[in-house]
DNA sequence: ACATTTTATTGCATTATGCAAGTAAGTACG
DNA sequence: CGTACTTACTTGCATAATGCAATAAAATGT
């Protein structure tokens, strides 16, 4: 019988694909997977600083800087320093960025409604609700580790 | 409020650190994380020739094979010709590589019963389920972009 | 004022990646 | 048969990604 680490593992191999897969349709000319995930996490997380977007997609923080001067340079994003403390670089979308984290979007909504299709509404909903709990206990088991090992989630 | 693909996303994210990080705490000097990939997708699907491999995973052939050499190197899977058509070769996991697995996979299942233990018996019940669910609907929408489009689930 | 820490950037070497081309084995068809 | 075509895998080569070490610049502590 398929173990819960195999029913994870499998699931977020596939999802992974089906973004890059999406990624690539839309916007391959523009973005790469990486860049992609960039922007995505920009939107999320307000002006974030380049070190806080790198630390949550477990990237070094010199490839992301590398990636972000990139983004910056096909006009996806905006680094400016924070008026708080001049080290640290702000990142926003700019409404070209923002164009195309759209375009990924509904490629991405359109390929999950086809799975979900697939399932009823009541299935739907309790999926849907097991994500929400999925990502909270992550986020708690995260704050544990932090307590005892003074360890982020799961990033080294 | 959170849309149901920015639950995915970031649920996506996180695991692959999470699995990212027990890959290199328990085996980093002998295996990659894309090579763990390989050594799982090797024992799931029995026997499987690297095509089958690198198109589930989503990897071009020619990378596969490069990996699949290192692994071989390594001892941690034998490649043997195909009785039935020699021009394919048949992958297996060595008792070493199955060891390296089995590493993987504790550590993971240990993460993962952190990551549950903040939920009741129910939820847990609810979210298992609700994976089982996910994996099968994107394995039907997957054959009907088959039927329709020629092509493999969220594969190019 | 000076040592320490923090944030971000560059140098450099290693690795991963994928396309194009090649080899070897199987298949189809005259 | 034999010749053309397809398929499975491997290598050449050029490009992109990655991370560690070193650096610059700003902030903090004492």
């Amino acid at each position: 019988m398929e173990s819960v680490r195999e029913k994870l593992q499998i699931f977020a191999r596939r999802f992974g694909l089906l973004n890059a897969a999406c990624c690539d349709e839309c916007c391959g000319e523009q973005v790469s997977l990486a860049q992609s995930h960039i922007l995505f996490e920009i939107r999320r997380s307000g002006a974030p600083s380049m070190q806080q977007v790198a630390e949550e997609l477990g990237m070094d923080v010199t490839t992301f800087s590398r990636q972000a001067k990139g983004l910056d340079a096909k006009g996806l994003i905006v680094r400016k320093v924070s008026p708080d403390d001049r080290r640290v670089t702000l990142l926003g979308l700019t409404d070209a960025g923002a164009d195309v984290l759209a375009r990924i979007d509904s490629y991405m909504t359109g390929r999950i409604d086809q799975i979900f299709a697939s399932m009823t509404d009541f299935e739907r909903e309790t999926v849907v609700r097991s994500l929400g709990l999925l990502n909270e206990a992550v986020a708690k088991a995260g704050q544990v580790a932090v307590q005892r090992e003074g360890v982020i989630a799961c990033c080294k």
